[in-house]
DNA sequence: GCAATTTGACCCTG
DNA sequence: CAGGGTCAAATTGC
């Protein structure tokens, strides 16, 4: 089986260490207040999360988890490109899928990108022009009638493609038999820098309004999403349910526990409508945290069953709510499998 | 005037 | 060859 290496800048591990960190130590307090009487579930998936976050840690800067007897087996996740189908250079020549994206950017051969679906509802009071803006800037590019399908479908592609060559696309169908339902395919990853990651100062005028729209957008917003990650071989699914979503405008969504079957996880909405995986920097998870925020529920259930908690963060924030989407390299699942090992020298493992 | 959208034609894939 | 995906000129909107 071809091993491929993925490449990771130097800044960009920094910042995943920084985070990974940062929600360590967000997490630990979090177990402090909680304390030991906490509810059994709660702590456990506190356990859990930290686990997770500390075998990342371990894999990203060789930081070693803290001596913990009750650690669980750290989930397998190997870091392979995860375009579909991937395309062998007729060359042959040993570009990564990143580097295949690229150079088959401006061709008019089909791409082979990452892919993945989300169905979005949309509720009534938002009406039914549109799918739900996903906090990214697209600009439409085409429609097509679909063949046994109602609706046209709608292809999108990242605003910002021409000026920073970001390759990420997105296909709107609404469903036949709910109109109120979009199926929304994501192709490639941003790689962008969105003006809305930008200093408000920065940002530009004209973008600051489309912002502030999609931030009504989303304040409305409820949806009920089906991610299924076509990439991942096995057919997993993830449930996003979503209370409505209300929150000033400076506010980042509280992630709120949904104790159902315990396998919820919880990401985050960022003020400016990034849907974060950066779940631990919430106010959720901060002391500091305004009490004004309204809560929100970003609870993913996973439908398959031998996950546990710190899979079900490793596939959906890694996946598809995740800053990571915007690096350059993608991190697919592989099944589960006891006894699968992983590298033990991490330091190496992203060059 | 500029940027976004629409739309018909063209191209690619299965 | 049919259907889906992309291009690019024309149109629309801010």
């Amino acid at each position: 089986m071809e091993k491929n290496s993925t490449i990771i800048s130097w800044e960009k591990k920094t910042f995943i260490i920084s985070e990974l960190t940062s929600a360590k130590e967000h997490l630990k307090q979090l177990d402090m207040h909680l304390g030991p009487s906490a509810i059994t579930n709660g702590k456990l998936l506190i356990t859990k999360i930290l686990s997770s976050v500390e075998n990342s840690l371990f894999m990203l800067s060789g930081i070693k988890p803290e001596g913990r007897s009750d650690q669980p087996q750290m989930t397998p996740i190997t870091l392979t490109p995860i375009a579909q189908s991937p395309p062998r250079s007729v060359t042959g020549s040993p570009h990564s899928d990143y580097d295949s994206d690229l150079t088959a950017d401006y061709s008019k051969k089909r791409k082979t990108l990452t892919r993945w679906t989300e169905k979005v509802r949309v509720c009534d009071q938002m009406g039914l022009e549109g799918p739900p803006d996903d906090g990214y800037s697209w600009r439409k590019y085409g429609q097509k009638n679909i063949l046994n399908a109602n609706y046209p479908r709608g292809y999108y592609r990242c605003t910002h493609r021409n000026v920073q060559g970001c390759l990420a696309m997105k296909q709107v169908q609404r469903l036949d038999e709910d109109p109120s339902t979009f199926n929304i395919t994501y192709r490639g990853r941003h790689t962008c820098i969105q003006a809305s990651h930008l200093l408000p100062g920065q940002q530009h005028k004209k973008h600051d309004q489309k912002q502030n729209k999609s931030k009504e957008a989303i304040a409305n917003f409820q949806t009920s999403c089906h991610v299924k990650a076509e990439n991942f071989g096995t057919t997993q699914q993830v449930i996003l349910r979503t209370s409505s979503f209300s929150f000033p405008s400076s506010s980042t969504a509280i992630p709120c526990m949904e104790n159902e079957s315990n396998n919820n996880i919880f990401c985050s909405w960022t003020p400016d409508n990034h849907f974060m995986g950066s779940l631990f920097s919430s106010p959720f998870f901060s002391p500091t945290a305004s009490e004004s925020n309204n809560l929100s529920t970003y609870g993913h259930t996973l439908q398959t069953s031998e996950y546990d908690v710190s899979e079900l963060i490793s596939a959906a924030s890694l996946n598809m709510c995740s800053p990571f989407q915007e690096l350059d390299f993608d991190m697919a699942m592989e099944p589960i499998q006891s006894g699968s090992k992983y590298p033990t020298d991490s330091s190496s493992f992203f060059d």
